[in-house]
DNA sequence: TGTACATCAGTGAACGCGCGTTCACTGATGTAC
DNA sequence: TGTACATCAGTGAACGCGCGTTCACTGATGTAC
C-alpha cells in the first residue's frame, strides 16, 4: 500500500466530484502513517498512487500545504472520536478515564506513523492545529470527574492530567520509537500511571488491551 | 545562523585535514538543531553554510547518511557526558538520580531541535544507534541505586525507570511540541514524578533548575 | 426532438529548483635524490 | 642547493531525479431554447 498505483480510472460522475477528495485525503493518510513525517508526503506520490494527474489535486487543494492540513484535521476528528466513543460505554468516572487513554494507546499502536504526525511533527505546531491542546483538555476533564466522585487523590485536574498526559505520551513515543526495549504489558503500565499520578485505584477487571 | 554562509575559506595546513571534518560535524548539528529533522538536512546546504564546496564533504564521509550519522553520533556522546558529569557532582543516590534527570531536562531545553532528533526520529532508530537503551540503562543504575540505598521504594529498577523515562521523555517532548500550554516549573515535576513512580522523597533544598 | 452551449471532472507538457553524487581537475606543500 | 615528484586539501562542472506549481487543454454530460 502507498507504493504500487492503482488501476487507471474514469472520472466521477458529474456533481460527484467530491468524492475525489475524499479519496486523496484518504490516500494521504495511508501514507502519512507509512512515512511518519508530514514533511516527506509529496503531492505526486498520493496522485500516482490514486492514479491521478497531479493537477488534478489543486482542484480541491490550493496548495500541498493544504493537503496535509486537511488529512490532518481529519485524522484529529477520528481520534477525537474514538475517545469519546469508549469513554461513552461506561458511566464510572474512572472506568471512562481509564478507557479513554487506553483507547488513544490502541490507536497509537495502530497507527505509530500517524501518531508521530500528530503529537510530533513541524506541521503539528502550527497555530490552527490545537489538537494536543484539546487531547488535553479532556483528559483535565475526565480527571475532574474521577475527583469530584471522590475515586482519585484530590488536586487540581489539569496539573494531574499534564502529568498523566506527560506519561502517556511519553510511554507511546517509547514504545514506537523503541520496540525492543522490555515493555511491560500496556494495560499494567497504563494502570500504573493511573494509580500513582492521578491517585486511581486499580480497575475491577478486565478491559480493552 | 546556519542560513548565512561564512566569509570565504583558506585550506586547512598540510595534515589538519581532519579539522574541516571536525567543523562539518559542527555544522550539522547546529543545523539539525535549528532543522529539528534529520532529513530535512542537505549536504549541500551544510557546505554553503562553510563555505566549502559539495564535494568536499566526500572527502570525510562516503554519503550524506554518514555525516547525519557522524553528527548523531557525537550528540549522543555530549548527551552522556552531560549526565554523568551532573551525577558526578553528588555522592547520594537520590540527588546522583534526581540531578542526572534534571541535566537532560536542561540539555532538551537548550537544544529542542537535536532532542526531537534523538528521540523522534527515524535515524535514530536504526540499528547502530542504541542511544536511548543506553539512557535506560543509566537511569536503571541510578534507581537501582537508590533501592539499594533504601532511599527508593523497592521494585524492579528497570521496570521503574521505563516508567520515568516515559513520564520524562513525555514531558519534555509535550514541552518542545506544545509550550504554550501552563506548565508548571520544571524541577516540581520532575520531584513529582520521582516521589510518585519511584518513591523517592522530595528533595533537601535547592538545585540546578 | 434537435442543437448550441455551459459546466464539470480531469489531463499533459513544461517551468525552475535543490538535491546527492560523479568525475576530472588545481594548486600549494613537503620529500627524495 | 636545486629539482622532480608525490601527496595533500579542496574545487567546478555536470548528471539525473523528484518535487511543487502553472498553463492551456479535453471530452463527457447536462440544460436552455
Amino acid at each position: 500500500m502507498g507504493g504500487t498505483p492503482k488501476a487507471p480510472r474514469r472520472p466521477n460522475a458529474r456533481g460527484q466530484g467530491d468524492l475525489l477528495r475524499a479519496e486523496i485525503v484518504d490516500c494521504a493518510l495511508r501514507m502519512l502513517d507509512e512515512l511518519a513525517d508530514d514533511e516527506a508526503l509529496s503531492l505526486r506520490a498520493v496522485a500516482r498512487t490514486l492514479s491521478i494527474s497531479p493537477t488534478s489535486v489543486y482542484l480541491y487543494f490550493p496548495d500541498r500545504d493544504a493537503l496535509v492540513l486537511a488529512a490532518m484535521h481529519r485524522c484529529h476528528e477520528e481520534l477525537l472520536r474514538v475517545a469519546s466513543e469508549a469513554a461513552a460505554d461506561h458511566t464510572d468516572p474512572a472506568a471512562r478515564l481509564r478507557t479513554r487513554i487506553l483507547a488513544q494507546a490502541g490507536w497509537a499502536q495502530a497507527h505509530p506513523g500517524l501518531y508521530k504526525v500528530m503529537h510530533e511533527s513541524r506541521t503539528s505546531r502550527r497555530p490552527g492545529m490545537p489538537f494536543k491542546k484539546v487531547m488535553l483538555a479532556r483528559t483535565a476533564d475526565a480527571v475532574r470527574e474521577c475527583v469530584e466522585a471522590g475515586t482519585a487523590r484530590p488536586g487540581d485536574p489539569l496539573a494531574v492530567a499534564l502529568d498523566l498526559r506527560a506519561a502517556v505520551v511519553g510511554m507511546l513515543s517509547l514504545r514506537i520509537n523503541e520496540p525492543d526495549l522490555p515493555w511491560p504489558p500496556l494495560a499494567e503500565q497504563v494502570d500504573r500511571f493511573l494509580d500513582r499520578l492521578v491517585g486511581l485505584s486499580p480497575p475491577p477487571a478486565g478491559a480493552v488491551s
